[in-house]
DNA sequence: CTGAAAGCGCTAACAG
DNA sequence: CTGTTAGCGCTTTCAG
């Protein structure tokens, strides 16, 4: 039982005796149905005001059977991409009156489909950001939490929708561009292992050297953090490329910097690419050539399709793509002659 | 009447009759209650795996009267700060079993009540995060929100607990830096206007004039994004002074590049401080003198003083202070002679 | 130690 | 058009 403050929240009920009338009719006025007669739901919307009534969310969700409320659980808030995923879905979702309830797995991918379930529970539906756990979990898990929107992961489950950034693709494109401007030793400074967006990645750069067999193609362990951009900077400078691939704008910068204090120049000496155009990409120095991914569409896409399956159960489960286009900055060059 | 699903979920009623007992005893179970006879416990453990039952949260939530959640509600989402204290509360609050929902006012001060009152109804309390509305709503909204805790701001109301940072003490240590270094001309490009803590900053700034008389300090009008910075490169480039406080590390970077490509070179031609110390600040080119802000104290602190107040609704309510710390890089250097 | 029953705050059939 | 009543899924008194 429930009594744990002094004096009880004002309730429907409190409403009903003062308006004079049921707590059905109250309901029912709470919730614009028209059948009321004017006068009476007049007396009751004054009722609620003079109480500063609100109904309880709770109640409310126990009744229909559905919170308003969607789960999204990322493998890492402070990663910006996620942040930004975040971000964008929660605002689509406020414009159609929801909330979002956060979940972190910390990278730990077997923290993952507890969150998602205990989420799934509390929630209308899940949005599952690029998991980390394995695709027999995953293909497990994905019928169970049904209203489920998957990002940067697939799972043959028929209604679950998908929408994935195609990294493979922009890193082929980052790479012809290197090649384009006379590059022919290029590394790729790798991101984390577990990471779905890496394999893509690595897969993208298995077609491109197929692509152009002149390449010289080098993997260089990096990360995706300024740190672990920065902390292979020595590995960079004496891999022998012209040209680097980095896994992200946020490694990138860090290794611009570490570039720079070991006076190697860029563009000049060695042409840079980082990956997902941040915000802050145009501002390092030089200015990141980098694939830009178009987040933003993204974010409220998920929301759509989440809410197409809140809507209705079977709607369709499309596979969306995007495509991530070149964004030319000051940090790829011509090699020196 | 909830029925949206063909067929309902497992419910406590499932696994009472396959456990040949009432809905009482599986509830005492679930809950660990001891005073269980443990033949018909592991009865009960038994039938709720193998229905895979879990307890409806919200069924939960309404006999309790509590959802083990807390709200969050911060201006913008895309803001390092906010993103960064979202981070921290909700990677506290998950140690200790609760979730955070999460809501974004987008900078518009007139929604922060109505979210922070949804937020209120849903959860069991509402971090407000550097809210910016003003004082008088503030107090008249802070009572109706009990457990709450406030970040960046203050209230007289006597059971909410707030932590602040000295944003005024640390641009005084950075002015103070600059003065040390030679500087006389210095100026301030401010952040955005509606925010506390750029309030907080300018009131140091009155002291530091008082402390330095021979300073002579002028106001850029600025804000808080790189675009934001980049932006005020011309207006710095021609203002006269030879150091520059920056609202945050986010303009002092986009600030950086617009100098950069007018062939203003830092700290050579001009000092330039950041504030906030965040991830980045030390790969910008030069690393950037800033203050750091003792950010991750600040998020699980925020939550302890959360769990103590939904714990014992009367419990202490102090006010934490966070003293930023000078963290001396690159960008700043005596003026040129 | 266990079950029956009431109640958390709300919505929605169903009568009237 | 309005009130009565049942019920959402769970916890907890209260008898037994």
């Amino acid at each position: 039982m429930a009594d744990r403050s002094t004096r009880r929240r004002v309730g429907i009920g409190d409403v009903a005796a003062r308006a004079g009338v049921s707590h059905a009719t109250v309901s029912r006025v709470m919730n614009g149905n028209t059948t009321v007669n004017s006068a009476i739901a007049a007396r009751v919307q004054a009722a609620a005001a003079e109480l500063k009534y609100k109904p309880n969310p709770v109640g409310r969700s126990l009744a229909l059977g559905k919170t308003e409320t969607i789960g999204i659980v990322v493998p890492d808030l402070s990663n910006p991409t996620f942040q930004s995923i975040l971000r964008d879905v929660s605002i689509a979702a406020a414009r159609d009156g929801y909330r979002v309830l956060i979940a972190d797995s910390s990278e730990v991918s077997s923290e993952e489909a507890i969150l998602a379930g205990e989420a799934r529970r509390r929630c209308d539906g899940v949005v599952l950001c690029a998991p980390r756990m394995s695709q027999d979990d995953l293909e497990e898990l994905a019928p169970t939490l049904h209203p489920l929107v998957l990002i940067n992961r697939t799972t043959e489950h028929s209604s679950t929708p998908s929408l994935v950034v195609d990294y493979g693709h922009g890193i082929q494109q980052l790479g012809a561009h290197l090649v384009e401007l006379g590059h022919r030793r290029i590394a790729y400074l790798t991101g984390p292992e577990r990471s779905a967006s890496n394999v893509q990645r690595l897969r993208g750069l298995e077609k491109f050297v197929q692509d152009y067999p002149e390449v010289e193609l080098q993997f260089i362990p990096g990360g995706n953090t300024y740190d672990a951009g920065n902390e292979a900077s020595d590995a960079v400078a004496s891999c022998g490329a012209t040209g680097i691939l980095v896994f992200n704008d946020v490694a990138a910068m860090g290794l611009l910097h570490g570039l720079s204090e070991r006076g190697i120049r860029v563009p000049e000496d060695l042409s840079i690419t980082g990956y997902d155009d941040m915000p802050f990409a145009r501002y390092t120095m030089p200015g990141l050539t980098t694939a830009a991914v178009p987040i933003t569409q993204l974010g409220s896409l998920a929301w759509r399709r989440m809410r197409e399956h809140i809507k209705q159960a079977d709607a369709e489960s499309p596979t969306d793509h995007f495509e991530p286009h070149l964004e030319i900055r000051g940090s790829t060059a011509p090699p020196k002659a």
